[in-house]
DNA sequence: TTCGGTATACTTGTCGACAACCTTCTCGTA
DNA sequence: TACGAGAAGGTTGTCGACAAGTATACCGAA
């Protein structure tokens, strides 16, 4: 699964600083950069062809999510190797724990049918094997479920590693893809779940739905990535 | 406890930019700007006497930190009232109660040497009613906990918020000087007692002392500030 | 050969300028 | 008066240029 540019739908009306973000994100979780590589402002700018500011905003960016180190002589790419993966998991985890316990006593109906909804598509893509469209949806159920605690300053943790995790998801949904219906069904699965103990309203049975999901996500990637996707 | 300045000390050193979202940042935490308050790239610039590009860096530096909202025409303060401190206090128990419970298995002796020094050190400012060494003794506590995790994406998450976090308690320590001696001891002994727990290796314990902790610290932080302070 | 110093090329931080866009105010018209 | 078109001012996004600082390469001397 070779994915050398952004989805373009998704960077509509994107400043230009974005769009560099996107790309050279994606370029470095897909590991066509690689750790310790060093980037140059001017190389990239004249790489995409743009001045330097946009390049400067887009490393900035990408150094706010920890893909890369800004030194005083050139970005030296981190890279997202299994071990970051693994940390991104945790940070996800920590994250979806918080903001569910929170959610525990609240009334949830409005988010479960959105949940629904979301759900719905997901299968849907599946079905057409829409790689884009699936792990866009997966990205924006638990999205909508960290929105709908509330919580400001958790949202804007999130903020901060959502475009990470979406790229890590759109490369994952490729790999998943390739293991056949079944394991695309149990992805769907999981989530209805989740949407399933969040419905609940049980504090115990959400902690256990939210722990159960990431540990079997972190399974599901790590069969995914036997070897390669080094970053 | 009027602070119109950064201390100079802090950002030594630090580009153009740092200066200006580190000065911004303190006059949106102690009030002087306000929730609602619209900000222009011309404006601030002309205020500090600098090019755009600098200020450009610290609107989106405190962006990331969700202290104002990058909009289509200017940005708008989102300000820190007491809902917001209270969120940064949920997000800081957050942080460190994933970091200490995941550091009861290691060995924790060179960070109990850093604690204790660092303890020491505050108290010797407290004694010395020297504001700006206390907070910052205070700020290394927490950082080096957190540091000492190895957790490179959860430290990632910390950055976002660690000069936030400086500058609430470069505020806040105003207030409890204010209140008295017997004041600033409690918050050393308090941080005595999370080396204390942490020396003890215990699960239980820790998890038991860092909610105690932050229990605490928002009682204190509550009395600190009555009614002011709305941002 | 090895070490020290200098020149060089490259880096970032900052600046001022311009274009595109949005908001708002004003003015002409119904 | 009410309303719509258009001008005017303000805003961001992007650009190219310059200065200051740093790593590197090179060259001469011991």
């Amino acid at each position: 699964m070779t994915m050398t540019h952004f989805p373009a739908e998704w960077l509509k009306g994107e400043s230009l600083g974005e769009t560099i973000a996107c790309e050279l994100r994606l370029a470095i979780v897909d590991g066509r950069l690689q750790h310790g590589d060093k980037l140059s402002e001017n190389r990239i700018a004249a790489d995409f062809g743009t001045s330097r500011s946009p390049v400067r905003e887009a490393l900035k960016t990408l150094s706010g999510e920890g893909l890369l180190r800004l030194e005083r002589m050139g970005a030296v790419v981190v890279g997202l190797g299994e071990a970051e993966i693994q940390e991104l998991y945790d940070v996800r985890f920590m994250i979806e724990s918080f903001v569910q316990e929170r959610m525990a006593g609240k009334e949830t109906g409005a988010l479960i049918r959105v949940l629904e909804q979301t759900i719905d598509r997901m299968e849907l893509a599946g079905k057409h094997r829409d790689i884009v469209a699936f792990s866009f949806e997966d990205f924006s159920f638990h999205e909508a479920i960290i929105a709908a605690a509330g919580h400001d300053r958790v949202m804007q943790l999130w903020r901060h590693i959502r475009q990470l995790v979406m790229t890590v998801m759109l490369l994952t949904t490729g790999e998943v893809f390739a293991q056949g219906e079944a394991k695309v069904a149990a992805v769907v699965d999981k989530h209805r779940a989740i949407a399933t103990v969040l419905k609940s309203n049980d504090p115990a049975k959400i902690r256990e739905g939210v722990r159960e999901y990431f540990a079997d996500s972190y399974v599901t990637l790590r069969n995914s990535l036997p070897e390669g996707e080094r970053g």
